[in-house]
DNA sequence: GTCTATAAAGTGATAGAC
DNA sequence: GTCTATCACTTTATAGAC
């Protein structure tokens, strides 16, 4: 572990980076676009980072590093299996607000470079959001908050995609704030969007 | 418009090219690479196609030309608000699960490919499935299949990022079907995860 | 911290032989 | 329908001057 030194101009470099990874795509976007975004030359990149892949290391591990945190914040508040849900939707849904670019790029490059043994990182951080939403799941059929033919694998899937999948379309700054999408999330997830139950269909 | 010969070794190629354009993403799949996995020289592929990009043109005029028509088939059946909305999400699920090459190029692409002139039909595909799904949804309001205070918009994003989403984890020929993994799905929109419902929080 | 200059490899695409 | 051969261009990265 190396330590890096984390200069106002990097911590800056690194966040024109990050908006066009987000934008365009890790393999779309060139150095040469990063340095003309920055105004600089594409060879003074290499004054700060050792390479591409190295500033998609760097967003990526700091991101994850915070998320993970609060994440573990509030599971040690020892709520209960439905107000830990609310609460890891929300943290979420403000990840997706206050760290769009990452986020983006976590959700559109995350699989593919989970791949490499760089990123293994990646592989680590998705098996504990797997623990962290099967636990809160599986508690929550246990003590009745939750329904009890819940196939919680398949529920965990189902929430850790659409939580995820609404930095495609929501932009920070817009008209819906993003604790009313948080809300209206939780309620459809929750409640469903249907006015009375169904049997479930067996096959 | 031009006519394009459907020959086999074109659709053989065609299918190589989209295995590959899936799996490793458009733009880090190479010429040459879809040439490698097709046993000939990169140079030979254009005499089957003009561009790349044709190619990725293609596969997906060819599968959203497909998968509208089965929409309007099921529109025109005429069910409720509900058979409808489940009709559609089994359908999305199946597209899923036989055409999973050409879904995942287009929840990983569609929205960066339909900036360019070229790809113009993205976006009036996106329209139309907007209509749809909104359509269905406000109907389900108004006879009180679905919930009075359901934000349309926000539902209809919902509902069209988690069925499409579920290319990135569902395996076609795996152990879970393909119409137990929608059944699973349609049982949490509707019906929602919890076993009572709680107030709608206003902000 | 940035620039000049450039290497080394990869990329999409073409022309014409077989 | 494929191969040989190759072009024009792009891309990541490096070395050393300023």
């Amino acid at each position: 572990m190396t330590a890096i030194p984390a200069t106002d101009r990097r911590a800056e470099l690194l966040a024109i980076a990050a908006r066009l990874f987000a934008e365009r795509g890790l393999r779309a976007t060139t150095v040469r676009d990063i340095a003309d975004a920055a105004g600089i030359l594409s060879g003074s990149l290499y004054h700060h980072f050792d390479s591409k892949e190295s500033m998609v290391d760097e967003i990526l591990t700091e991101f994850l590093d915070a998320l993970f945190g609060r994440y573990q914040e509030i599971v040690a508040q020892g709520l209960g299996p439905r107000d830990t849900l609310e609460a890891v939707v929300i943290a979420s849904f403000e990840a997706i607000d206050q760290r769009h670019d990452a986020v983006a790029i976590y959700q559109s490059e995350a699989r593919r470079l989970a791949q490499h043994a760089r990123f293994a990182y990646i592989t680590e951080r998705w098996t504990e959001f797997r623990e962290l939403l099967q636990t809160i799941l599986r508690e929550g059929v246990a003590d009745a908050t939750f329904r009890a033919d819940l196939d919680v694998s398949l529920a965990y899937r189902f929430l850790r995609d659409t939580v995820w999948v609404g930095v495609g379309w929501y932009r920070p700054g817009g008209t819906m704030g993003v604790d009313v999408v948080a809300q209206q999330y939780l309620s459809i997830v929750l409640d469903g969007i249907s006015t009375r139950r169904r049997p479930v269909k067996r096959t």
